[in-house]
DNA sequence: ATATATTTTAAGGTTAACCATAAAAATTCA
DNA sequence: TGAATTTTTATGGTTAACCTTAAAATATAT
């Protein structure tokens, strides 16, 4: 209905359709793969049960177990019902990139954005699915290759790739730190709560206190920093990293 | 199965499942919308027919009446069969929403992050459907509020919402130029293979040139500029946007 | 060793975004 | 004013990612 139909030459410059999505992964499928690499942490046997993935996304027994069997198709986990799943070397990659780019995202939003660190997770767990590593390894460069993100963990890089401690390394759980020694507080949880919690006692990354009860029955740890003491519950404790602080120094 | 089944006192802080993706439009539906948009300059009374959409995604017929059908149920276009659609003013609105922040990206990624004008339609193209206004606003007040995108396109601000001139404003087609008259490129249409088209011949926004002959007849512009001469095809020329340059500098 | 509880899986459903085939309706052209 | 062409729409499919209900398999605890 226009000009050029006998004139069929070059693959002349003309409107092209915009471009389809066609990614290997998709959103779903990556949330499970990463959750999976999460919760293996904690798990016994580093494997990771279907009723696990299924209070973390509070999906029914049924989809939990057809992402599990689909990944386990894609090679990117092993499976054993009863049991729970394992990623493979595949799985863990894909982990690993995904954790890397919400990393990376996250630090981007609060250094550059001016975003505060309980705000940039869910913005960071939807722009993580949509980075090449092109695009994660040019942000991360104009980011100065930064080591952790807002919440003090780890921004992993290529060699790390299949290390395991990814979000321990050197770190201690708050809830595992001695009556009477000083820390410095170096990663927390990414949970919005938690942040907000702990923006309300002044607790932030870097923080140096000292711990002057641990009260084990009740299950409190209580902090002394700026001037002021805090107590926290354990379940709070477990969600704090820190790093034991040798010189004496003085942080009121 | 754990501790507290009784204690349940406060909303205390505990892993949450990871948040759900709830927009009120998805990807499908916000290329559609942005495709209308753009498509509506040129099309006769403004109204977009179903059969330009068909050519531009390269979808069915029976796809673009379906989605189209479903975009008026959202009020986001006014359909006419055998007419066009419409945008209400709600549809308008999406659509500067999403040229804005596609574009903001996209000046992000040349600016910042070193990516070629060529490389970015499609980083984009994904972005700018995870991008809420308040990511958009930081993006923009971090990239200095630039006017264009690396196309030299404009970058809407809130009070351009319901101009209609958009991709227009002040500038002249390439192909309605004068010969002998001297012009500077002030923008290009976004497509891959114009942009590696241009950078081998060296042209890029901002570029003066002088037109030296306008062949009517096989509708070819040729251009001076930097010691040499270009010829382009009607086709190319209508996909470049310039301005006049009254005073005659010296551009060798 | 059973009974109970938990975990898995079978069977079938929903919605979104695509597809194909073909009938119906409107437009355009001679 | 037909006849040819184009546009729309009815019907029915597919896949991905979720769901419910309920049966089957396994684990655990007495
Ligand atoms: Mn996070
Ligand atoms: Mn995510
Ligand atoms: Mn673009
Ligand atoms: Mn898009």
């Amino acid at each position: 209905m226009n000009n050029q139909q006998a004139i069929k030459e070059k693959p002349a410059i003309k409107d092209k359709p915009v471009i389809k999505a066609k990614q290997v992964t998709n959103r779903g499928e990556e949330d499970y793969i990463k959750a999976i690499y999460k919760l293996s942490d904690e798990a016994e046997g580093d494997r990771v049960t279907n009723h696990q993935l299924v209070t973390y996304f509070a999906h029914t027994a049924q989809t939990v177990n057809e992402m599990v069997r689909k990944l386990e198709k894609k090679k990117i986990l092993v499976y054993q019902p009863y049991k729970g799943s394992l990623l493979t070397a595949l799985g863990k990659d894909e982990a690993v990139r995904l954790i890397r780019a919400h990393r990376i995202w996250e630090t981007f939003l609060t250094e550059k954005l001016g975003y505060a660190w309980e705000e940039v997770h869910e913005e960071a767990e939807m722009l993580e699915h949509l980075t090449s590593s092109k695009l994660a390894d040019k942000l991360y460069a104009f980011l100065g290759a930064p080591t952790v993100c807002p919440h003090g963990n780890y921004i992993p890089v290529l060699s790390d790739m299949n290390r395991d401690d990814l979000d321990t390394c050197g770190r201690l759980k708050l809830s595992k730190a001695k009556k009477g020694k000083q820390y410095c507080l170096k990663g927390v949880v990414d949970d919005k709560a938690l942040l907000v919690y702990l923006n309300g006692l002044a607790i932030y990354i870097d923080l140096c206190f000292t711990i002057i009860e641990r009260d084990l029955i009740s299950d409190i740890v209580t902090l002394a920093y700026g001037g002021r003491n805090t107590s926290l519950s354990g379940a709070v404790a477990q969600k704090l990293f820190v790093c034991e602080v040798y010189d004496a120094e003085d942080n009121t």
